[in-house]
RNA sequence: GGGGGGUUAGCUCAGCUGGUUCAGAGCACCUGCCUUACAAGCAGGGGGUCACUGGUUCGAACCCAGUACUCCCCA
């Protein structure tokens, strides 16, 4: 068999994709005979493409879903897609205008029916995307929070919450979208700094030739003041109780009021209310019964009730109106300040603060109990890493009512019914809210019911997202008629997110879940960061700084690319992305695959195992154990990147650098020796020790060797094999192997020092009390020595040094000097430290406050050194 | 303004309950090797005032306080 001398990642990928697929090894069933170990996937938006958050957030799933899967969990990870109604919508309306046609020329079926097909065309390009890196997800499972059987439950919930009264509707300052027409959650919003004009403007007290001077950075909202405001105890404006003010341009008389809410430091002191415009002000308005005047339209123009600039766009009439009241002497001074401006998340556009009648979820009952399943001393869902707990639960114990109406169309229609004479009921259908409406109105008539324009907030269907995805009806059903997946796979396991939607969604599917099975949705929320470029930049397309992921993995390897995104990613902190991670990944796998290269090309005969290989096994073995153990114990603390690193460092050190050196038989006359059967044998069995542990990482390249090995039957396949056990730690053969790899690098240092090829052989004679006695052949091999004898004396004419307890001497040619000089360096530095240890041990209040073992260990430590500096004294003796 | 992080080698990060040889890893760098698995490699090596100041302690990268810089979230 020919077998090339680098990795080719396609083939492999190519290949072994649909083999998985096709024997269903991605698939899960119920079966009560076998734990379940669940991943519901964060739905990836339906409008969206893959993008190195998604890489980074679904290789972290897909090593956990494939390890479960190794450990004999049933593995199930269910995948699916995010209908992101304004996000959608904004992109189905661009596409129309593209065609010449304009979303308010359509009806709102005709629109849906564009926007289905939209989606059934581009929607999902992500889900097959996920599949070139691997992703095991249960493709039979895939769900869309849209489709008919989630959206029923979404409506369900609905219902179910205004029933219980969590749900209301009223007039609220909202953050409106004037580009997308709708309303967004404070979540969407996302506030930049900016520089903005604070303009100074006089308005006239009536009755008076004074003036007094408020400042604003929203001139052009003047024409919708109420009032002025300053701070009761503001002594420069005592004299304006009970006088009104004129307001520039429309010669508006509108009262100043007093409120200690000003600051009196910021600006002139004095401040504009405009109720209908900020937040605040309109607080204010309520608390000293002004009127509420709006002087913007819905796409952010100036309306009518403003009698100037009308029709304007806001950012305009703002550039025009300092203009006129400038010219008109109104102006005492602009000034530039930095602020912060709310922009839609989506379209950023500048959010405006505007009144309109929205659904709200209370949110301060319904919260609770998902507040203290994670803010608890054992805590039924665990954050990872744990610092997130405490913005979990400053945000949770100061949670806002939840605005879920969005004024669109794609999306669950909001199951609200009208008759026109202001009755109001929520039910599923108009069947319904016919009947219930008749109780109060005995008139109506069904032609006149009207179901509520708007939409639910997406984030109001993926809150359900991992009780639907296995039963849409247990809303409607409740916990106790759930489905046979539900009460299987619920509770989930793992969920891994980012930060950044902690509260968006990770908070309300705790809610949801504690609200409607009583039961946590998950168990661990592993948060990964942020992936930005290597100057720390959050990749974005506009910076046009991330690279295409199917892009990396073309030129990496799928396999090369996961390593590379987890090499250095651990929880809750960004990543600091570098395509040299990848590279680190690919150079990996080449090594993987030229180890299996080597072993594949032995030749194996009926002969004798030699003693070296015999040790190395031994050697291989404990060190595998070993590891394995802190693989687990990192895997359980959901250390990834320390797991993927010990992993590798296993294969590379361990198994390539020690193992695979001290098996591999000579060449002799350029005639490469034959290897014995046991040996060979063993090799293949750490080989696929080894496969196994690093086929969630590298999924294809494992499979490949997997399949190289040998003839497999259709089901052998690595990944359903099953993950190593390991056997109890022999800790002094550990030690003992420990010291070897020491003896073995400081023989070969000491041949660079002396400028010797690797090819000279050397002698090495040991002093001790404890010789190595298991590692003796390993030694001679990998130190390349033709000697390894023990002797109690002092050798002249040799180098020596020391392993713990031992020390060795290696005959070369010494100069005399250096050899001097270097020991009594190593004396010096060994007596420096016995010094600290024995000033410790001479400390009164270190032998009172110390633990037993700790004083043991200082005198051991004590005990070492003198017996070091005692031999290196020796050793210096010998010298002469 | 409120809350939460971070600062350890040139870079990216570990360092768990304060206690060996605890100052570490990977990359980068330097030296020597085209040694028939692998130059995408092998062998060896150098490199840090643990941001700063003070405190607690027998003992501090680790605990406390303050300072500087920085990131995130909320208002």
């Amino acid at each position: 068999m020919e077998i090339g001398k680098t990795y080719n990642p396609k083939e492999a990928e190519a290949k072994w994709y649909p083999y998985w697929m096709k024997n269903n090894f991605f698939a899960s069933k119920p079966d009560k005979t076998k734990k379940p170990y669940t991943i519901v996937i964060p739905p990836p938006n339906v409008t969206g493409v893959l993008h190195m958050g998604h890489m980074l957030n679904n290789t972290i799933q897909d090593v956990l879903i494939r390890r479960a899967r190794m450990l004999g969990y049933n593995a199930c990870w269910v995948p699916g897609t995010d209908h992101a109604s304004i996000a959608t919508e904004a992109k189905v309306v661009a596409l129309l205008k593209e065609k010449g046609i304009k979303k308010t020329d359509l009806s709102r079926e005709d629109f849906l029916k564009h926007a289905w097909e939209w989606k059934e065309k581009y929607g999902g390009i992500i889900l097959e995307q996920l599949k070139h890196l691997g992703a095991s997800c249960d493709w039979d499972r895939t769900k869309f929070t849209m489709q008919d059987e989630l959206s029923d439950a979404v409506l369900d919930v609905f219902v179910d919450l205004h029933k219980k009264g969590h749900i209301y509707r009223g007039v609220r300052m909202v953050n409106w979208d004037p580009q997308g027409l709708t309303a967004v959650s404070d979540e969407e919003v996302i506030h930049k700094e900016k520089d903005s004009q604070l303009v100074y403007i006089n308005y006239k007290i009536k009755g008076s030739s004074e003036h007094v001077t408020i400042a604003t950075t929203r001139p052009e909202t003047i024409m919708a003041d109420t009032a002025v405001c300053v701070h009761p105890e503001d002594e420069r404006y005592q004299h304006l109780k009970g006088k009104l003010v004129i307001i520039p341009l429309i010669n508006k008389e509108v009262p100043v009021i007093f409120d200690d809410y000003i600051d009196k430091e910021f600006g002139t002191g004095a401040l504009k209310v405009t109720p209908a415009h900020d937040i605040n002000d309109y607080n204010l308005g309520i608390k000293h019964k002004l009127p509420v005047i709006d002087a913007l339209t819905a796409d952010g123009k100036i309306s009518e009730a403003a009698q100037i600039y009308i029709g304007m766009d806001r950012f305009a009439c703002r550039k025009q109106i300092i203009k006129d009241l400038q010219e008109q002497g109104f102006v005492t001074k602009i000034e530039t300040i930095k602020n912060k401006v709310g922009h839609s998340e989506r379209t950023d556009a500048v959010i405006e603060p505007r009144l309109s009648m929205q659904w709200f979820l209370k949110m301060d009952k319904i919260s609770k109990p998902a507040l203290d399943a994670v803010v608890n001393d054992d805590p039924e869902v665990k954050l990872i890493p744990e610092k997130f707990i405490n913005t979990y639960k400053h945000w949770m114990e100061n949670v806002h009512d939840w605005c879920i109406s969005r004024q669109l169309w794609w999306g669950q229609r909001i199951p609200a019914w009208y008759d026109g004479q202001g009755n109001t009921v929520v039910c599923k259908t108009k069947e319904e809210a016919f009947e219930k409406l008749r109780s109060t109105n005995t008139e109506v008539r069904m032609e006149n019911i009207k179901q509520d324009e708007d939409v639910l907030d997406t984030w109001f269907s993926s809150w359900l997202w991992p009780l639907t995805v296995f039963d849409p009806h247990i809303i409607k059903n409740g916990w106790d008629k759930a489905n046979e997946d539900l009460k299987y796979y619920y509770p989930t396991n793992d969920l891994v997110t980012a930060p950044e939607i902690l509260f968006f969604w990770v908070a309300r599917m705790i809610i949801a879940g504690k609200e409607y099975t009583g039961q946590k949705p998950f168990t661990n929320v592993y948060l990964t960061g942020i992936v930005r470029d290597k100057q720390g930049r959050k990749m974005s397309k506009s910076l046009g700084n991330s690279p295409d992921p199917l892009e990396l993995i073309k030129k990496h390897g799928a396999d090369g690319v996961r390593v590379g995104m987890l090499l250095s990613s651990p929880a809750g902190n960004d990543l600091m992305f570098d395509e040299t991670y990848c590279e680190q990944g690919r150079n990996f796998a080449n090594k993987v695959w030229n180890a299996f290269r080597l072993i594949k090309g032995f030749m194996v005969e009926d002969i004798k195992q030699t003693e070296a290989q015999k040790e190395a096994i031994l050697g291989f073995e404990i060190r595998f154990s070993e590891q394995l153990e802190l693989i687990n114990d990192n895997y359980s603390k959901y250390r990834m990147s320390d797991a993927l690193m010990k992993t590798i460092k296993l294969f590379w050190d361990d198994f390539c650098a020690w193992y695979l050196e001290a098996i591999k038989p000579d060449f002799i006359d350029g005639q490469a020796q034959p290897i014995d059967k046991s040996t060979y044998q063993t090799t293949i069995n750490f080989l696929e020790q080894l496969m196994v542990i690093i086929h969630p990482w590298m999924p294809f390249i494992t499979e490949e060797i997997w399949h190289l090995i040998g003839e497999r039957k259709q089901n052998d396949c690595c990944i359903v094999a099953n993950w190593p056990k390991s056997q109890s730690l022999k800790e002094d053969l550990l030690k003992e192997y420990d010291s070897t790899k020491w003896i073995i690098t400081t023989v070969r240092d000491t041949r660079a020092q002396k400028k010797l090829s690797p090819k000279d052989k050397l002698e090495l004679f040991e002093t001790s009390s404890k010789p190595i006695s298991h590692f003796r052949n390993f030694v001679i091999k990998l130190a390349n020595l033709n000697k390894y004898e023990l002797t109690s004396e002092k050798i002249e004419g040799t180098i020596s040094f020391i392993v713990n307890d031992s020390s060795f001497q290696i005959p070369v040619s010494v100069n005399v000097e250096e050899e001097r000089e270097r020991i009594l360096k190593e004396i010096d530095y060994n007596k420096g430290f016995l010094k600290s240890v024995q000033v410790k041990l001479a400390n009164e209040k270190f032998m009172n406050n110390a633990k037993p073992e700790l004083v043991e260990l200082e005198r051991k430590k004590e005990a070492d050194a003198m017996g070091k500096i005692k031999t290196l004294e020796a050793q210096l003796s010998s010298l002469k």
